[in-house]
Order: C-alpha cells, then structure tokens, then sequence
DNA sequence: CTTTCTATGCTTTTT
DNA sequence: GCATAGAAAG
C-alpha cells in the first residue's frame, strides 16, 4: 500500500513520467492538484531530487497556500523546502537579489493599475494627448500587452512607426518606464519582464536557478502570457525537466494576454513531449458534467477530449426565467434558504456567480433583506479603497521616498491647505534639478515663490521625518498607530461622523489587524518583520486569495473568480445574450472571443458538485437603462432532457408573492448552532473610544461588518487594546479596539 | 484652496 | 445607477 494506489491510472502515470517535458491535459475536477502534490511526493522519495530542487509555479497566492499545505501533509519533513509560489513572487524574489544587475535599485516598490493609471495621465497631459481618444486603461494594456511579448519602449516604438496611434502608445510607454524608474517602482508585469531580461542578460544568474531546479512545474498552463511561457522556458532549460498542467477549456484570460497557443502548441515547441489526458472528473453528477461537455464542444479550437464520471446522475439542471433581476435574486435567496433549512445544506454549500460585479448588488440586497450570510468576493479590491490606499501611501512614502507618487498623494491627505499651485511650483523646482519630488520638499527653502505654502510643507515634511525615526524604534504595530495619529488621518475621518467614514476606520482597522497577523506570522518564522516586507505582501494579494472555506456564508463573485473552486450548489446568474455572452464579444463579430464566453460558461457549469440552478431574465436593468435580452445561447446548447424548467416560451411565471409559498422560516438557531449577523448599516462608534472597554474575555461583542462574535482575547498594545474576536462568519480577528467599533451584545 | 456641481463612462482582472 | 473626474463657483 502506497500513496499512489489512490490514484487512477493516468494519474499514476502522470506522477510517474518525470524525464523530459510533460504536458498534463486535465480536465475540470479531474484531480490535477493531486497530481502535482502525488508528484513531487515521488520526486523525493525517489530520491531524484531534494525538496529545494524542485518548482511548482501557480497564478494565485491561494493556489501557491493550497499546494503548499497538501505537499506539507503529504510530504512531512523537508515540504517546507520545496519552492511553491506564484510567478509574480517568485519573480520578487529574483529581483530582490539581482536587479542590481541590469541597473535597477533592489529596494524597488511594486505599483499596480491605479498607480499606473496616474503616471500615464500626467503623461498625457504633457504630451498633449486628447483623453478622449485615448483612454488610460488603454493605454496601459497596450504597454501591458507590449511586455507580455517581451518588446521595450524602444522595440515597441520601432513597430509603431507609421500607425498614429502606436505612436502616441509609444510615446506614453516610454513615459512611463522613465516615471517607473525615477520612482523606483516596478508595475507587475515588470516583474516578470525584467527577470527574464535579467536572465537574458546574465547567463551566470541564470545558470544558478537553472542549476538549482532540477524539476519545474507550471500550473494553470493555458493562461500564461508570452513573458511568462519564455520564463518558464529559461528556468527549465538546464534540466528539460518541465511538467505544465493546463486545461485548454478552461482559458478565459485572454484579455489579460494568456495565450492559449502556448498549451495548444506545447509539443511543437517541445518536440519529445509526453501528453497524457486526465479526463474522469470526480467532482459532478453525471448531468452537470453532460451540460458542460455538450457546451464545449461547440468551440472549435481545442484539444480533442472527454470528460466522464463514474458518478450518479443527479438531479437535473434547473432553469428560469424571471421577469427581472429582482425577481432573479429573490429566486436564488429562497433557494437557499429552502436549502438550508429542510435540506441539511449549509449556506457555505452555495456560491452565486456572475458576469459582471455589478450585477451583485441587486443580490446583495434580497440577501440582506433575508438575513442570509455571504460575502461578496472581487469588485472593487480590499487594497483599491480610497482610505487603505492612502494609509499605503504614508507608508511607502516613509519606505522610499523617492516615490512621488505616494508623496503626491498624500501630501495634502488630510486637507493641509496644500494646492495644486503649491505642488506645480515644487515639481518645477524638482526637476529643473533634476531631483525627487520629496528631494525638492527636503530642500523647500530652496523652492521659490512659495511664500505661505512653505509652513505648510514644513509641517508635512516634518511629520515624514518623525515618521521615518518612529521607524527606527519601534515595532510595526506601535508604528502603525503612530502613522495614524500624526498624520492626522484618524483624527479627520473620526470628525466626520459619516456612516461612510466610519465604514473607512473599520476598513482601517482591518488593515491594523492585517499588520498584527504579518507582524506575528513573520516572528513565528524566526524573521524580524519589516515596512518593507509588509508592503511587498499586500500589493500581490488579490480578494479571492483570503477567502477560507470554514465560514458559513454564501459567496458571490465572478465566473472568473470561480475559476479553480467547487461548490455543491451553484447559481449561475445573468444568462442572457449581450450579458453573458458580453455585448462586447457578440459586437465584435469574432468567433474567438464568442468561444472565450463559452469557455467561461463551461468553468461555470464545472463548477458545481451536485446542484446547477441556471437563470435569465427577461428584463434587466443595464448602465441605467432597461434591456430586454434573449435567452444564452450557451443556455440553448444544453439539450433539454437535461433541464428542468422550460427553455423556449418559458413556463415559470414568477411572481414574488409566489415565492412565499417556500416553507416560511423558522427560528434559525434550531438549524445552525452559531446565530449569525449580517451586515448592517454601521451603527455609532462608540463616540470617544476612550480606553476602558466595556467588554471583557468570553463576552460576545458586535462589530457591523462581521457580525457578532466572541472576545477570545484583550491585550494592550501601545495606546489602544488589541482584541482578538472569534467570529461565525470570518474567523478569528485581531482588532485595535479605539477603532474597531466593538459594541457589547445585551 | 475648498466645496459643489455637472458630465461622462462604464466586461472580465489570477498579480 | 453609480462613482469618479474635472470645471466652476465660493
């Protein structure tokens, strides 16, 4: 008996066949993480490598923690040892070393999309560029789309040539790769594009991981970009030992630049390649994975495959069509409700997937209304909020101050009387000398014409100078209170007494609490935490990467976000023509882009265990206009012995006050053992969170955006009390008391 | 320099 | 329908 008897046949082989390139065909739900974690298992205990000698590539942070963990349990001594990250970390983690190599700084910061979009605005501006013919997201995904095919400024300029709008793209590349570099920052396909400039440019550095990496895996193959295939390339190049792991079906990124010739030509590329096809799915019913196939098959640039399953059939496809989108949302909430309580479902059983994030609200709102609890995952970034990008921004500042960006953001944050006059004069000054922005604040008696403004800058200045010593002394917690108070951030959103900003401390104070775990994390590990290493982790984090599966709430997110979970019930929402498939890709006519939705609504489909509720509706409210859409195509290539519910004509008329005839509710706590709370319009701060709590270990405590939840913990910590709270919904929290507006529940 | 009003423009988004 | 950016007014 050995670990690998679990395994079927194919994937034994997979795990097995460890020479040479590797392509690795795995179907949805196939077990292809089992693979991979079987496979380096075997790796090891083969004794071909040591643990540090092999590399496993993902997307996501959480499909890096994932495989980590399950390498870690299957592993035991020596897991800890094998490289698994993303290719953005890992990247990081190159240029961190070497970038001094190839001229660049090693302390760089990492700007994302926001940032970039205000770089190429001032850029525009300079140059005289109509904002109305060009947009900044355009403009940044052609320097985006530029990297992702290894072409510079220079490169790029030189293929422009003649075309006036890759003129002006090129003009604006070269802007901000200027801007990118003064400031010390790199964006994130930067990351990937110097390290392989890197190693293009230093063999020896190169030779080093070449050497080191006996065996690369790459996951999610069919959405790496062109950077990212030549980069796998380069680290594989030494051993040839490299196993991709990719499902052509499943790319649905194309638009950030994943090519999917890159898994469609795999073995033109490596001409001795191995293929093997994982193809028996364990995860859904007979039926749920008969729909998806009977999609798919539709497109017609794939690899020839079937997915079966040994599981039963199942119930059938559930299909309606409302009237409207409230009528749609109303429809899932019963649903699950029903679920929960006369199914033995828990609401964690239960993801709704969209489109569009707007579609969400319109959901979020039955949800709240039904007292149903979820979490709602994408849209608009925890990191992308105003308040947390401007805490950010002090921090980066105080980390390196060269970058300009953060200065000017936060210069006049909170209001200081500084203006865009004041501000014009200094960067005048800065770079007719060719210096920093905070160089120039440095020298603000040298600025002329400032007059008034100067004390103005003075104070500010001096707030980053004691910040900048605060530093020094104290640990990161402690700091980050001192950051709060002396700039004055706290002390104005507190004055404002708006349910808005209260929402904004409560975000803040998340970001505190973020501070203690990574402030905690790294001393466990026997690191001294740093500013640094803090804000290198929080700009690669996404949304869905904190998502845990041990909270009982429904989710909500996108078809794309979904791409890589599972779920026994799932609610595809939306499915009507000009929505899913988007306007967009029907306007343009192309039948690439048409099979990209497909494959999108195949992720979706895949994405549900036991129970497909798919849903249109006849009416929706689009861009505040109301649309009338036909039924998906996508919904009409599901044969209707597979459904329930009638596609054509549509015979459930829904009415609301039908739907009261679901079994009412009843007292929920005879159903789930931990009452829950769900979101509500944030009640008063306590309004002078002086410092004697009112609260103590083991009492239950209210905090608006988790809900209730139980003291497990009060520390003091500097000026405030850190509270650690159990919550239902979200786990364990570590809060700033002053700011976490914890209320005593009775 | 700050506040308030009007216009505009909107898919998806692993990092 | 909503959020955000830029212009106009205080």
């Amino acid at each position: 008996m050995s670990i690998y008897d679990t395994l079927n046949k194919e994937q034994q082989e997979a795990c097995f066949y460890t020479e040479g390139a590797l392509l690795l065909l795995a179907g949805a739900g196939s077990g292809k993480t089992r693979v991979l974690t079987h496979r380096v298992a075997y790796l090891i205990e083969k004794g071909l490598a040591q643990p540090w000698e092999i590399m496993a590539i993902t997307f996501t942070n959480k499909a890096a923690k994932e495989m980590r963990e399950r390498v870690d349990s299957l592993i035991g001594h020596g897991g800890q040892d094998v490289w698994v990250s993303t290719f953005h970390s890992s990247c990081v983690r190159f240029l961190r070393r070497d970038i001094d190599l190839i001229g660049y700084d090693k302390n760089f910061t990492i700007y994302d999309t926001d940032d970039g979009k205000r770089i190429i605005r001032e850029g525009m501006k300079l140059h005289n560029i109509d904002p109305k013919q060009f947009k900044e997201s355009g403009v940044l995904s052609a320097i985006s789309g530029a990297k992702n095919q290894l072409m510079g400024p220079d490169a790029y300029k030189q293929s422009a040539a003649g075309d006036f709008r890759k003129e002006k793209y090129a003009l604006l590349y070269e802007f901000y790769q200027d801007r990118l570099k003064k400031n010390n920052a790199l964006d994130f396909d930067d990351l990937l594009f110097y390290t392989v400039e890197l190693f293009r440019l230093r063999p020896d550095v190169l030779e080093r991981y070449q050497k080191k990496f006996k065996y690369v895996m790459v996951d999610e193959y069919q959405d790496t970009n062109g950077v990212q295939f030549k980069l796998v390339s380069q680290l594989a190049g030494g051993y040839k030992n490299l196993c991709v792991v990719g499902d052509d079906d499943q790319s649905i990124y194309k638009f950030r630049g994943a090519d999917i010739t890159n898994i469609l030509d795999f073995e033109k590329v490596y001409k001795n390649a191995k293929v093997i096809k994982l193809e028996q799915n364990y995860r859904s019913t007979k039926t749920i994975l008969d729909a998806a196939n009977q999609v798919i098959k539709n497109n017609s640039r794939r690899k020839a495959k079937r997915l079966w399953t040994d599981n039963e059939t199942g119930e059938p496809i559930t299909f309606y069509h409302t009237n409207n989108e409230k009528e749609e949302a109303q429809l899932v909430v019963d649903d699950i409700q029903d679920h929960v309580l006369n199914q033995d479902k828990a609401y964690n059983d239960h993801a709704i997937l969209y489109r569009t994030n707007a579609q969400s609200r319109v959901l979020e709102e039955r949800l709240v209304y039904a007292n149903v609890p979820y979490r709602i995952f994408g849209g608009t970034n925890f990191y992308q909020r105003r308040e947390i990008k401007d805490v950010l921004a002090y921090l980066r500042v105080i980390n390196n101050s060269v970058d300009d960006l953060a200065v000017k953001r936060i210069i006049n944050v909170p209001r200081r009387g500084i203006g865009a006059t004041t501000i014009d004069k200094i960067n005048a000054f800065a770079q007719s000398s060719g210096m920093s922005f905070f160089e120039a604040v440095r020298q603000i008696e040298h600025v002329p014409g400032l007059s008034r403004a100067e004390n103005k800058i003075i104070t500010f200045r001096n707030i980053i100078y004691n910040l900048k010593a605060s530093l020094e002394t104290l640990d990161l917690m402690p700091f980050m209170e001192q950051v709060l108070e002396a700039t004055g951030y706290m002390k104005d959103l507190k004055a404002e007494d708006t349910d808005e900003a209260k929402g904004r401390i409560e975000n803040i104070g998340e970001l505190v609490s973020k501070l203690a775990e990574f402030e905690l994390s790294r001393k466990e590990a026997g690191e001294t935490p740093t500013l640094a290493g803090f804000l290198e982790e929080v700009a690669l984090i996404a949304d869905i990467d904190n998502m845990e599966n041990n909270n009982d709430v429904v989710v909500l997110m996108t078809l794309h976000s979904a791409k890589g979970l599972e779920f026994p019930c799932v609610y595809m929402t939306g499915l009507e023509d000009g929505l899913f498939p988007s306007y967009m890709s029907i306007s343009t006519g192309s039948e690439d882009d048409i099979e990209e939705e497909r494959r999108l609504c195949y992720v979706g489909i895949t994405r549900a265990r036991e129970q497909l509720t798919m849903i249109a509706s006849k009416q929706r409210m689009m861009h505040g206009q109301t649309q009338y859409n036909a039924i998906s195509r996508f919904l009409k290539e599901i044969p209707e012995d597979l459904l329930e519910g009638k596609v054509a004509g549509s015979s459930y008329t829904s009415d609301i006050s039908n739907t009261s005839a679901l079994p009412k509710r009843r007292d929920k706590s005879f159903f789930k053992a931990t009452p829950y709370q769900v979101k509500t319009p944030a009640k008063p701060l306590p309004s002078n969170a002086n410092l004697s709590l009112d609260y103590k270990e083991g009492d239950l405590v209210k905090h608006s955006k988790f809900g209730v939840g139980q003291v497990m913990a009060i520390e003091p910590g500097g000026a405030d009390y850190q509270v650690t709270v159990n919550f239902p919904s979200v786990g364990k929290k570590k809060l700033l008391a002053g700011l976490s507006g914890l209320k005593k529940m009775g």
